[in-house]
RNA sequence: GGCCCGGUGGUCAAGCGGCUAAGACACCGCCCUUUCACGGCGGUAACACGGGUUCGAUUCCCGUCCGGGUCACCA
């Protein structure tokens, strides 16, 4: 068998040699230790927690030492492609903090477009460099080309079928399977010429030497030592239309670009031992592999399953829906990502999370449940730390685009709602009402006439009283009062219709009173703000001024 | 089924041969308190199982079990 001959035969249109290539791929100049990284989606749909996680780990490695983070696309399959599904996840991204330095990336006008020496950056684009590096491999022999039809492919991988996984002999069938694979590595260079004259299609597949027997030794940065049978399966490197599958591109961009640190979901581990046999047969030294845990979700019987798109909480646009800041989501995916996460941040209160020194050695090495508990806990602490005006600025745009009316409302008097969200706020311990930017109304929309109404129900009193109490507080309401001289009158009209005034002998003979300061308090509050529950009932009837207060107060008051 | 990865409380997790087995979230209780929120204090709750190795195993080795992943001209 002549390879060069074959070469020519299959790729008479590519002249480069790989050597051309490469020169235009100089190394880069970087400093010792620098690390280079890339998010390479495919754009098959938009990001989700499971892509955010490691994409998170591929921007602080290089942004951390000096390096550099590109955007490579992976459209290689045509078939699964979604239209704008690209800009889409780097619009995503971006929300979230992972800002690339090179890449396939958005141009002032919104359109992807390439940045760096070291593109093209879509895969798609690429085909002749991929076409270049396989013409060299069947030149040496070390792949060849494959007639086999799709068609008789599904018919040699009934195996595969998932429904049949359960009854299907596997071992027989995987060896029958491969044993036809086999013998279509045997071919004369007539049949190859008659196929191509014929116009048949062709894949180009790896002719795989390893030895399934034997195991090659491996170390992972996150998964530490591992081992795996060899590669001993012609897997395809170029599919019928020229452009490759995912393993030979790994190889050759991650070669050409210049990657030091390949970070990815764990589910590739098994398709290392392929990797590791063609950045061999290609003379590549192998890049630092990082497998990542997957995040998982629990199933209706309770077991854990990878978190994939469609699960709820996997869609990142869904956190934006419901309202949670980025800054939380982020912050929750340090929490999973390194250990000591929490630890440093509750020694560094204030800086952001992009200081904190993220170590490969931290990671945790088996998937980890998504947890809203925590992630609203993340969520309520950065809240709380913020300024009223980052909140309301925030809260503003979160509205305009999820609740328009409510945003109309906080825009017209941006004083009223800087002082209704400054309660509690500043300080060492700040007040946690709001989780997400939805719990804002909820919280704070008695404030405003648009949406005060009275949604909790009075205390259990006879209704006598309740507006015997309402009727006493307009007589003795006095908006200039100071807070203690404003309580001492509601204490006192406690006192007066037979209530405790004071809490501490309340408990210690509650048989003695018909209720305490609490019951009466309470009556006015929902009065007031509609509800049982609401910040300190001085400060909102500060805020809300004497007019509002006692047309609710009153208004209450007639309805009883 | 083969191959691979993993297995400390409900969740995330410290641990890296000797500890009463941290901490955070959640949950429960108490305190503070006119409600809520905050805060303080306390509590329930874990090394999957069986063999080794060792003076001693959560930690090292083997097996079992359980969970996950993967076995495409998808990534």
């Amino acid at each position: 068998m002549d390879h060069n001959m074959l070469a020519e035969m299959l790729f008479p249109h590519i002249q480069d040699t790989p050597a051309d290539i490469e020169a235009r791929y100089p190394a880069r100049k970087l400093a010792e230790g620098a690390k280079v990284t890339r998010f390479a989606p495919s754009p098959t749909g938009f990001v989700h927690f499971g892509g955010l996680f490691p994409s998170t780990v591929a921007e602080r490695l290089p942004h951390q030492s000096g390096g550099v983070f590109y955007l490579r696309i992976e459209d290689t399959d045509a078939k699964r492609e979604v239209e704008g599904a690209a800009e889409g996840l780097i619009k995503t991204l971006a929300t979230y903090g992972i800002r690339f330095d090179e890449g396939a990336i958005l141009d002032e006008e919104g359109k992807i477009s390439d940045k760096g020496d070291y593109g093209p950056y879509k895969q798609s684009m690429r085909g002749p460099i991929y076409q270049t590096y396989a013409k060299q491999l069947v030149r040496e022999g070390k792949a060849y080309p494959c007639f086999t039809t799709e068609e008789e492919l599904d018919e040699l991988q009934q195996v595969n079928k998932k429904e049949e996984i359960k009854n299907t002999d596997w071992q027989v069938e995987a060896e029958k399977r491969r044993e036809e694979m086999l013998a279509r590595r045997q071919f004369t260079m007539e049949e190859v010429k008659a196929h191509l004259d014929a116009g048949h299609p062709f894949v180009i597949r790896i002719l795989a030497e390893g030895d399934a027997e034997k195991k090659v030794k491996f170390t992972d940065l996150v998964k530490g030592a591992l081992e795996f049978p060899e590669n001993d399966e012609d897997f395809v490197l170029l599919k019928s239309d020229g452009i490759p599958t995912y393993h030979f591109a790994h190889a050759v961009d991650d070669h050409l670009m210049g990657t030091t640190h390949v970070i990815r979901g764990e589910e590739w581990l098994p398709s290392l031992p392929k990797h590791v046999q063609l950045f061999s047969y290609l003379g590549f030294k192998l890049p630092k592999y990082m497998h990542i845990a997957q995040i998982m979700r629990l199933d209706e019987n309770g077991n854990k399953k990878k978190l994939s798109k469609r699960d709820m909480g996997a869609n990142m646009d869904d956190y934006t829906r419901m309202g949670y800041s980025p800054e939380a989501v982020c912050e929750y995916v340090m929490t999973l990502l390194n250990s000591n996460y929490e630890e440093w941040h509750a020694k560094n209160i204030d800086k952001p999370y992009t200081d904190f020194p993220f170590n490969i050695k931290k990671m945790s090495v088996s998937g980890c449940l998504f947890d809203f508990n925590k992630l609203d806990d993340v969520s309520k602490n950065i809240l709380s730390r913020m300024t009223a005006e980052q909140v309301y600025e925030k809260l503003v745009a979160w509205a305009t685009l999820f609740d328009p009316d409510f945003a109309k409302v906080l825009t017209a008097d941006r004083e009223k709602a800087l002082t209704i969200l400054s309660i509690g706020r500043g300080g060492k311990k700040p007040r946690k009402d709001l989780c997400t930017w939805a719990d804002a109304k909820p919280y704070m929309g008695f404030f405003y006439d648009e949406y005060f109404e009275i949604v909790d129900p009075y205390a259990d009193f006879d209704r006598e009283t309740i507006a015997l109490v309402m009727k006493k507080f307009l007589e003795t309401y006095d908006p200039k009062d100071e807070m203690s001289a404003w309580f001492d009158k509601i204490k006192a009209i406690a006192s007066e219709l037979g209530f405790a005034a004071d809490m501490k002998a309340y408990k210690q003979n509650p048989t003695a009173y018909r209720g305490n300061v609490a019951d009466v308090s309470s009556f006015i509050r929902v009065a007031v703000t509609g509800k049982q529950n609401a910040p300190d009932l001085y400060t909102v009837m500060q805020i809300l001024g004497e007019e509002t207060t006692r047309a609710r107060v009153t208004k209450a008051m007639m309805a009883l």
